[in-house]
DNA sequence: CCTCACAATACTGTCGACAGTCGGCCGCAA
DNA sequence: TTGCGGCCGACTGTCGACAGTATTGTGAGG
């Protein structure tokens, strides 16, 4: 059917996961729109409406909220409604709690086996974070400098455990930097610090020291963060 | 219209959590068969297939395949399809690390904050642990009593990511009970043994020696399990 | 006998529709 | 004016159907 026409140039061709379901899409807008504050905590997600909003059908839509309720950012009441979670310092305590435990662990993990293009992966986030103009851009590569980590770990539960975190922290952090945008060359340098001590003892390959040194690292945001809150 | 009736007799009237849901039952369903072995590891479980074979249409059975997949028993191929995970010795270890993660944490918790009907209903666990006559049955009241320590930490995210566990350890254990029965007496012996002194642990309210016993009898399953395999 | 092309099959992703149910609003009566 | 009852609307849970696509079996040809 087709005139013989030999690849005139092969089209973009990035078939690993271009599986882009309709679902995924609304789920990841829905992330985005609540993470941005563009729906507020509390309010209320009914399929028909976001349907209509977005152009698809129910089925999509009650997929990605299936989705958003396994990352802790809605949740359904007795009668299958969707709403906004609401984030309280409780949260914010239990969250931080969860990183104490899971990130030193991995750090300890990722010490032992991770090879150089992971350890050259961590070190362009590095690069990258120094032109950052945003918070938001820099909170994001510095949660992916985090995820980097947790995946050298080689434990897919231990992975899966911190992805499942990870769009509550954004929600988290989003909220903050939307108050505190004036403090980007700060933090950025705060962060870049960190992380190039993160990754140094990541290169050493010695568990104890890296462990104690996220421990401490978590530790150190999770101070610091309410000091941000008292100074708006 | 009616006559006085004063209430003949209330009805059943437990309307606390009726609300089953179709998928939640065809959850629940394929969360048993694959504990149970019934549906083995690699085996692929397609829509059409399963709503034929529960007598429902495919939106439920999608909405549980979704929820299984949450849960780590299942998971999707690049096209979308539908396979039951299968539990490797790393698996099992990364399993147990997460235990010692995150249960040490809650007990700590749980020491300090522990009400008398909780530690009620911890003490009912072991007693029902006397008359259990299967292992199935006792590594059921097993979990349940740590998901009650859970849930005592009063930490939402904590008792959530245990939750996301669970389903795994049971479909391990389910699988390890099943070439064992005859140990059933010992396993119960060590179990409200161990489980007493946690009990008794919280009654102290001191969180460390809490954390540090939860520690030793997650590490002491750890470290037992495998000579159960040695010495089939 | 092996290989290649084609047809038939099977499954996923998505859509629109329907029944049941609950809350809210309006009107009516005391 | 206030309390009550019935009607309307909205939303969820579920169903059946369709299009697109990859897989498998089959048959023809070398």
């Amino acid at each position: 059917m087709k005139p013989p026409a030999p690849l005139p140039f092969l089209p973009p061709a990035d078939p690993p996961t271009p599986r882009r379901t309709l679902a995924q899409e609304v789920a990841a807008r829905l992330r985005r729109e609540i993470a941005h504050g563009i729906r507020a905590p509390g309010s209320m997600l009914a399929e028909p409406t976001l349907a209509a909003a977005m152009g698809v059908s129910r089925a999509p839509v009650r997929e990605a909220l299936l989705e958003l309720e396994r990352d802790g950012l809605v949740a359904f009441d007795a009668r299958g409604r969707t709403q906004v979670c609401t984030m309280t310092a409780i949260d914010f305590e239990d969250l931080f709690a969860l990183r104490l435990a899971l990130e030193p662990m991995a750090m300890a993990h990722a010490a032992q086996r991770i090879a150089p293009p992971e350890l050259d992966a961590l070190q362009a986030n590095i690069d990258a974070t120094l032109t950052t103009q945003s918070l938001g851009d820099l909170s994001r590569l510095d949660l992916d400098f985090h995820a980097l980590i947790l995946e050298a770990s080689g434990r897919p539960r231990l992975c899966a455990l911190w992805h499942s975190l990870r769009p509550q922290l954004e929600c988290w952090l989003g909220a903050l930097h939307r108050k505190h945008q004036a403090l980007t060359g700060q933090v950025r340098q705060m962060t870049m610090a960190s992380h190039a001590e993160l990754l140094q003892a990541l290169q050493n390959r010695q568990p104890e020291p890296a462990r104690r040194l996220m421990q401490r690292h978590v530790q150190g945001w999770y101070e610091w963060l309410p000091t941000l809150e008292a100074s708006p």
